[in-house]
DNA sequence: TAAGTTGTAATGTGATATATTACAACCGTC
DNA sequence: GACGGTTGTAATATATCACATTACAACTTA
């Protein structure tokens, strides 16, 4: 299993808004362009980082503008935004029909729990540790590299 | 998305060996029936339980024996004999066809991924924390505490 | 008004998790 | 040693979900 991958298209999308801003026109087809998917799921995603309250559009007028400075969006910010894991449900998938006529069954669930959301915790608080600026940094510095 | 219940099951499986050891005799049909789910998917597991060492089976009888003390089994080893995430492919995935004609397209791979395999470790470390020991002695003070 | 863009619904498709059937290999007991 | 019960595993079915794609209305800018 794994958490799928409008995550990292979130982060492509926002990195390279801020990379072109002053030079292409940054529309859905040049991100889809970009990120190699379909323009329709670049839309997607950045319906959902403006609910978030993370990027800016407007019907009919091309280009997406950031909302926050990039210091202020982590990785976490992302990873929230478009639904990486349910909020309801959690990481882990509990199954979900544990015998409660039996002592450990009916009480597993309970038992474990708490410790499931902690490893959750674990992983996202160290996404939250990585803001969009250290990312267009080092993209920055990666393409400097490329020349040498 | 959801890392699949076959983690959790496997908890139970372990748990449930060890509570019951003195008492029933637990075959793959008493644990389904603890678990709620069918014989074949606690079988499943239980080999892959085996494969990892964690667990003793013979073909054609009955029952199942840890082969570790429940202090050295934690909650990873589970995770991870299970193959709860894929290790090649690892938690995150990727897009797949970033532009290689793009700067930040062939770029953000290579950016993103430390810090995705760093968010990934975080929360293994996490499980690592807790061993089948506080499992079982949880549920079994979980039980008591039901009488009262 | 024309051309281009966004927002979103609707639908298709492939992958995957879990359930289920089936059966060979094997054990313990009578 | 034959029999009933169990394990190991392959094969298949089904439901759910991620992602792709088509279509089109709402909107902007020239």
């Amino acid at each position: 299993m794994q958490i799928g991958s409008k995550f990292t298209i979130g982060v492509h999308i926002i990195t390279a808004i801020d990379y072109f801003k002053d030079m292409d026109r940054v529309n859905s087809e040049f991100l889809a362009g970009s990120i190699g998917v379909n323009p329709v799921i670049v839309r997607t995603v950045i319906s959902q980082l403006r609910e978030a309250g993370i990027v800016q559009t407007q019907r009919g007028s091309s280009g997406a503008e950031l909302t926050k400075r990039l210091d202020e969006i982590t990785l976490y910010d992302i990873y929230k935004a478009v639904g990486s894991v349910d909020t309801e449900e959690g990481l882990f998938h509990f199954h979900e029909q544990p015998n409660p006529d039996c002592p450990v069954g009916r009480n597993i669930h309970r038992v474990l729990d708490q410790r499931l959301v902690d490893a959750q915790k674990a992983m996202e608080e160290q996404l939250k540790s990585t803001t969009l600026a250290d990312i267009v940094k080092d993209t920055k510095q990666a393409v400097n590299n490329e020349s040498k």
